[in-house]
DNA sequence: ATACAGGCTCGCC
DNA sequence: GGCGAGCCTGTA
């Protein structure tokens, strides 16, 4: 069934797994390795068309008989890997409902491509439970230490990667062994979370059906879930396109770009205004805000991008 | 070095 | 019931 291709019109792979909603990603040669769900997958964009080879394993959705294997191995693994890249969103309609203002319009223009991809719930919950107060390369850290640490080896190619572990792995570990992960104090949270979940207290694959008030409440019950990290899992696992997580980085975009004045203005005034300013596709241009802010600064060096830097524009 | 990072929680007022 | 400090640890 190696390798496959798979058109991707209107996609950025490379700034789609940089741009800080996934973690585990590892660039190999002019692609990445990582995992969807069970297996190993080594993926590779040339143009409008990704080229994927998978290694053994299962597929979340690959229990069938092995009479026919080949042939819907072959059609689940390509069904599977597009549906993880939501190369189903049509970018242009979402890009076409952001407001239309100076610093979205910057932001769009510089993330064409960029996807909310759809990944699996407790692999997701508990990435961005131990993100707090963390930068992005040390998420990737702990996030390859719990793989490396209590999942599974799968191989792809000559390169070997891990499983995310599952909850009742987690669930079994001691606060200890996951603070060798360097969890520091979210290890507590994350062996609680993972202990509600894989008792079935919380069900997160249940909570799919649930309205967005009622899922973010429950999310935000877990221990080590507040409004941004349910907000994120929300966005990132449960294709909640209009929740907005508010971090750091929109938190200075959102007060130095839409309320330069009010420097007295409150987290509370900051969500309501996003929540209804931003529209039905909102996540998606807090995705775009966010990873241009990074971009920016770390090419310009300064914190915060200014709207006059023609450095913004040019791309 | 030392401040700070894509927060949450608890104690205090 | 809002606000501020503390929490772990690697990175810049």
């Amino acid at each position: 069934m190696n390798p496959r291709e798979i058109a991707a019109p209107d996609f950025d792979l490379a700034m789609t797994l940089d741009s800080g909603q996934v973690f585990h990603w590892e660039k190999v040669g002019d692609g990445f390795v990582g995992t969807i769900g069970e297996r190993a997958v080594y993926i590779e964009q040339s143009g409008n068309v990704l080229q994927v080879r998978v290694g053994e394993g299962e597929l979340d959705c690959l229990k069938q008989p092995s009479w026919n294997r080949t042939i819907e191995n072959e059609r689940v693994v390509g069904g599977s890997v597009a549906h993880y890249f939501a190369l189903d969103h049509s970018l242009p309609e979402i890009c076409a409902s952001f407001p239309d203002d100076p610093v979205m319009n910057a932001a769009r223009l510089f993330c064409r491509g960029l996807r909310i991809i759809r990944q699996p719930k407790w692999e997701c919950l508990a990435t961005f439970i131990c993100s707090s107060m963390k930068q992005v390369a040390h998420i990737r850290q702990i996030s390859l230490a719990l793989r490396n640490c209590f999942g599974e080896a799968r191989q792809i190619d000559n390169h070997v990667v891990y499983t995310f572990p599952p909850t009742q792995r987690i669930a079994r570990a001691s606060e200890e062994e996951l603070r060798e992960c360097a969890l520091g104090y979210r290890a507590r949270n994350l062996l609680a979370t993972a202990r509600l979940v894989s008792s079935g207290e919380a069900d997160l694959e249940a909570w799919s059906s649930l309205s967005d008030g009622i899922l973010r409440e429950n999310l935000c019950a877990l221990p080590g879930v507040g409004a941004k990290v349910a907000n994120c899992v929300m966005l990132f696992a449960y294709e909640r396109l209009r929740a907005f997580p508010i971090d750091v980085w929109i938190e200075r975009v959102l007060r130095q770009q839409y309320f330069p004045r009010k420097k007295t203005i409150t987290g509370q005034r900051l969500s309501e205004f996003c929540e209804t300013y931003f529209g039905e596709h909102g996540g998606y241009a807090q995705q775009y805000l966010f990873h241009h802010a990074r971009i920016a600064s770390r090419n310009s060096g300064a914190p915060i991008p200014q709207e006059r830097d023609t450095s913004l524009r040019s791309e």
